[in-house]
DNA sequence: CTGGCTGCAAATCTTTTGCATCCTG
DNA sequence: CAGGATGCAAAAGATTTGCAGCCAG
């Protein structure tokens, strides 16, 4: 299957630089920032911009193809897993590991003021081997 | 007992302008950005700087009198309740309602790779009844 | 007294936007 | 060939920093 055929289903328009961003992404486990995506899919396209990085992420967003996280606090990162699953991050270093561990978060209705909850996301927080 | 007597514990110096954002943050349950407090207590401090309100919400979270949210990717809210809670995010207005609930997070270590796990914070996300 | 704090302004960093040109569908 | 995408540069926001003067302890 030819990455054109892939990735048909999104129904954007498939340039060469946002074929290199979702090849990037591919099974990316790294949680990789605007940044991290712009410098590496630059060494293929030198004159990639970053608006066209984040113009490809917001589709991409939309297109529910990955997810935008707020672990980070001083940038978003991306995550290409979309199936319901946490996170695991190093206080230090930053790094994030994916949690795929069900848990059973019900809340009594008289917790939640009235809100309609549509999902949940754990943070765990801790230090990594490396940082250790 | 004064404000001057009420957070002499804290161990920093107690400003004017400190005990105001203090006053702000006391009880305060609206998960305050850096500039929801600048614009409130600039009301009785017409000079109040930015570089104050920042400067005296990095020494609270330094003594762990407050916590820095990062459920809002455009800024940093800030909440002075620091018992273990969670939080109830409305994906329209971003009111943030605290959740006391005490769920059982336990990880088997294999899922952990490695990490020591010292915390961990729930977001669940919805609409709250004012967006509905 | 003196080291930490304040206020102001400039700098930094991430993300967004305007616009002319380009190219996918 | 039309509308969306790209690249570049400038703008926008949030946060940080440098620094001279100030004041709480």
């Amino acid at each position: 299957m030819t990455s054109m055929e892939k990735y048909r289903h999104l129904n954007i328009k498939l340039t060469p630089q946002r074929l290199a961003i979702l090849g990037y992404l591919e099974g990316n486990k790294s949680h990789p920032s605007a940044e991290d995506i712009y410098k590496s899919v630059s060494k293929e396209f030198p004159t990639m911009s970053f608006a066209t990085v984040y113009n490809t992420l917001e589709a991409l967003k939309n297109k529910n193809n990955i997810l935008e996280l707020k672990i980070d606090p001083a940038k978003k990162r991306y995550d290409p897993e979309i199936s319901p699953h946490h996170h695991l991050i190093c206080k230090d270093c930053k790094t994030i590991v994916d949690i795929f561990n069900d848990f059973n978060l019900d809340l009594s209705p008289d917790l939640t003021d009235g809100f309609d909850i549509t999902g949940n996301h754990i943070e765990f927080f801790g230090k990594c081997s490396n940082c250790k």
